[in-house]
DNA sequence: CGAGTATTAAACTAATTGCTAAAATAAATT
DNA sequence: AATTTATTTTAGCAATTAGTTTAATACTCG
């Protein structure tokens, strides 16, 4: 890897090796959730829970639809998904896929 | 993946996520390096070299071996060679293996 | 042993991060 | 229009992190 895909792969990790933004990441593998939603799921505020969307938004990781009042999220880099997906059998023993 | 998996896998993204560590695991894909040798690479001091090794060892993800007054690390995890190698594919369009 | 090299540890400063609470915005419902 | 629901933004604080410098340790070789 060339220095500058370092940096830019370091900046990725960066942002998905919060717990909170990793779950997030999880729960948006094959759908789409509001932050409410998320919220229910992660034990924290929905202020949180939008700051947390704020930066994988800004790192181009996932992005959003409005519906009424609700905001819908989900995962727009397909290189995140198989990331995730290549974590999950990495490091969950009982991963099936 | 459960939550206990999401925080143990998000510790280890954030010990990945500093560019200057993950250009310490690029450069030890594939041989072991002493804490001089990865100086020479990336441009900083020994100190703070040896610091972000600590880091890695803390996370076990290298191990090193002593050797005169040298010594050479080296990644143990497979799982992280893995994970690399997986990035490398999905973010450097120039990668093959 | 003593000089030289490599590595680690400690102390400190500066910068960043994570969270909470409160205020602001936006749309739906009454 | 006023209220409710959902989300975002802002400000502030505590905690963590990164990097520099300095000192200490460990080892080799002459």
């Amino acid at each position: 890897m060339k220095d500058e895909q370092i940096d830019a792969v370091a900046k990725i990790l960066k942002s998905m090796s919060h717990p909170i933004r990793l779950k997030i990441l999880c729960l948006l593998q094959d759908r789409e959730l509001s932050v409410g939603d998320i919220r229910k799921e992660v034990e924290t505020t929905n202020a949180n829970v939008s700051q947390h969307l704020n930066i994988l938004r800004n790192q181009g990781i996932i992005d959003y639809r409005k519906e009424a009042n609700f905001i819908y999220n989900r995962i727009t880099d397909k290189r995140i998904l198989d990331l995730i997906l290549n974590m999950q059998k990495l490091f969950c023993p009982d991963f099936e896929k």
